[in-house]
DNA sequence: GATGAATGAGCCTTCATTCAT
DNA sequence: GATGAATGAAGGCTCATTCAT
C-alpha cells in the first residue's frame, strides 16, 4: 500500500504540472484529481494545502533543473557553444513559466513554503554557475543575475491560453533564439 | 443623454482595462462595475456579452497602437535608430500582454469577434509597416513577422502576479532591451 | 423592492431563529435560506458573514429584551411579585439560550461584533435596573449580577436537541420556576 | 492480546469523553483515535457505529454515577445534609451534559440502543433511591423526579463553548447552588 | 435608461466510512 | 487484529447573469 500510495501521489504531480501548463493557474481541483485518476479526498490527502502541491511541482522541476545543469557541466569544456545553447533550451522545455501563477497563489496567504525556498536557492546556485562558465565564454552580458535569467526565460516560456487566431505561432523557438542573442555582450 | 451614456461606456472600458491589468484576468464583473461608478446591470447594457467588452478594449488599445506606429512614421527619417528604440518601448507600454487572457476567455465560447478581427488586422498592417522600415535599417531580422513581433513584446509584458521572493526584479525594461537585441540581425 | 428585500431580509431573521433554536447550531444555510424561501446567495448577500446573521438575530432579541423590562417597570409598583415571576418567564420564553452557540462561533475568528457589544451593553444595563427592583424587594441575592443572571437563564433555557428517551420531559417551567426560587435571598 | 485490546478501548472511551466534553460534540473521528493513539481503523473495529461507542461511554458514566449513589448511601445517616450536597456536587462534576448532543445524535438513525435504555435505567434507579432520602429529609421537593432532578443537573453542567465576553464567569458552582436551594421545598 | 436584488451553478474543503495491505 | 489510504457526499462561499422596480 505504501507504494501504491507513492505511485498515486506521483500521478497527482504529474497530473496538475500538466493542467497547469496546459489550461493556466485556474485548473479546479477536481479536473486534477480526475487527471491523476483519484478522488478529490485522496488530492487532498497527499497535499493538504495548495502550496503542499507547488512544492510537489518544484521538487520535480528542481531535479530536472540539476539535471540540466550537470549535463551542461560536463559537456561544456569539449563544445562551450553547443553546449550553452543546449543548456538554455532545455531550461526552456521545462516551462518554467507554467510554475510562476502558483508560486504567487502561494505567496498570497503566507510565506512561501520553507522547502521551495530551499530548492530555489539550491537550483539558481546551479544555474547561476553554468552562467559564469557562458559569462567567461563571451555568450552572457555580465550584469545579468541567475534570477534575471532564470525569470526571463519562465517569462518568454510561460504558456499562453489558446487564443482564437489562427495565425498566431505556437511554436516559441525563435522567442528563445532571440533572448539568448539578446543577452549576449555587443 | 447620448454624452452620458457615451461617458459611462468610456468608464467602463478604462475600470476593465485598468483592473485586468492591475488585478489580473480574475477580476469579478462588479468589481469592474463599481470601479466605473455604475451597477452591475448598465455594464450589461452596454457590453451584453464577455466579447463585447473585450472588443471594447482592444478599440481602445487599437486607436493607441495607431498613434505610436504613426509617431514613429513621422520621426522616422530624422533619426531612425531613436524612433525605432522609442516605438517598442511605446508598444511594450502598452502593456499587450494584460489582454492575453481576456482574449482567450472569448475564445471558449465561440470565434472570434468580427470587429475583434478588423482592428486587428489594421493594428498588425500598421504595425507590419514600421517593422518593414526597420528591416530596412537593419534594426530588425527579415524573418519576423508583425504577429510573431507583437505576440513577443505581448509576452514579455504580460504581468506577473505578485511573486513572494524579495530578490524578483519589477523592472523589467532590461528584457524588453535584450529583446531589442535578439531581433537584430547578426 | 426596497420594501421587498426588507422582507426577505426578515425573513431570513426569523428563519435563522427559529432553526438555530430548533435544530441546534449546525444548521447548514442552504436550510435557512430554503426556510426563508430564498435562494443561498439572498443569503449571503443580505449577512456576508456569519456574525452579519447573528447580530441581525441579537438586533431583534435585543428589542424583545427592552420590552420585557419596560413592561415590567410599569407595572413594578402595583404588583412587585407577579410583575418579577412573569418578567423571568417573559425573559426565559426569549430562549436566550439558543444564542450562545452563535455567539461563540463568531468568537472564534474574531473579537465579537461591535453592534452586538453595544446592543449586549444595552440590554444588560435595562435587566440590570429590574435587578436592582428586585434585589431590593428580596427577591434576588444581592451578589447576583445581570450577566450572571441572564447567563444562568440562557443555560436553562437553551435548547435540547431531541434526545431518545420518551420519558424526558419537554416542559422546562419546573426548572425555570427552581431557579427563581434558587436566586432568592435565604 | 485480550488486554491489550481491552486498553485500547479503554483509551479509546476515555479519549471521546475527554474529547466531547473539552472541545464540544463536533470533534472528527480521527481526532478521538489519534488522541487514544490508535488508527481510525481500530476504532471502528471497537465500535462499529456512534451508537456503540456512545454507549461505551454510558457505561462508563454509569458506573461512576453508581460510586455517588452508593458512596451517598453509606455516609447518609451520619451527616445527611452534607452528605446531599455532596452527592449533588459529585454528580454535577460528571458533566453528564457534555453528552446530551451525543445522546441525541444516536436519535436521529434509529431507536436507541437497549444496552443504553438499561444502563439508563438501573443508574435512574439509584438517584431515586437517594432522592427519597432527600425528600425524606426535607432537602428536595416531592414532585420531582429522577429523570427531571437528573436532566436538570446536566442541562446547568452542559459545556458552554467559549464566548467572546470577558465578563462571563467561567464558574458555574453558583448556579448549582442557586439548584440545590431551588428544589428544595418552601 | 439605470439600478441592485435574486438566483443557481460550481469550486473548495472536510468528514464519516470502507478496504487493501 | 491493526493500520492508514481512498472515496463520495455535503456544506461553505463566490460569481456571472437575469429581472423587477
Amino acid at each position: 500500500m505504501r507504494s501504491d500510495a507513492m505511485a498515486k501521489r506521483n500521478a497527482l504531480v504529474a497530473a496538475a504540472r500538466h493542467l497547469y501548463a496546459d489550461r493556466g493557474p485556474d485548473v479546479p481541483f477536481t479536473a486534477i484529481a480526475a487527471e491523476a485518476g483519484v478522488g478529490i479526498a485522496t488530492l487532498y490527502r497527499h497535499f493538504p494545502t495548495r502550496s503542499d502541491l507547488i512544492v510537489g511541482i518544484i521538487e520535480q522541476v528542481h531535479a530536472e533543473i540539476l539535471d540540466c545543469t550537470t549535463r551542461c557541466g560536463e559537456e561544456w569544456d569539449s563544445h562551450p557553444a553547443g553546449s550553452w545553447l543546449r543548456f538554455v533550451r532545455a531550461l526552456a522545455d521545462l516551462r518554467l513559466g507554467a510554475l510562476i501563477p502558483q508560486l504567487a497563489l502561494t505567496a498570497l496567504a503566507e510565506t512561501p513554503p520553507e522547502e521551495a525556498v530551499r530548492l530555489r536557492g539550491r537550483a539558481l546556485g546551479a544555474v547561476g554557475r553554468v552562467l559564469d562558465l557562458a559569462k567567461t565564454a563571451g555568450f552572457l552580458r555580465r550584469e545579468i543575475t541567475a534570477v534575471e535569467f532564470s525569470l526571463g526565460l519562465a517569462i518568454i516560456t510561460r504558456p499562453l491560453p489558446a487564443i482564437p487566431f489562427s495565425d498566431v505561432p505556437s511554436d516559441r523557438s525563435w522567442l528563445i533564439d532571440a533572448f539568448v542573442r539578446g543577452v549576449r555582450p555587443d
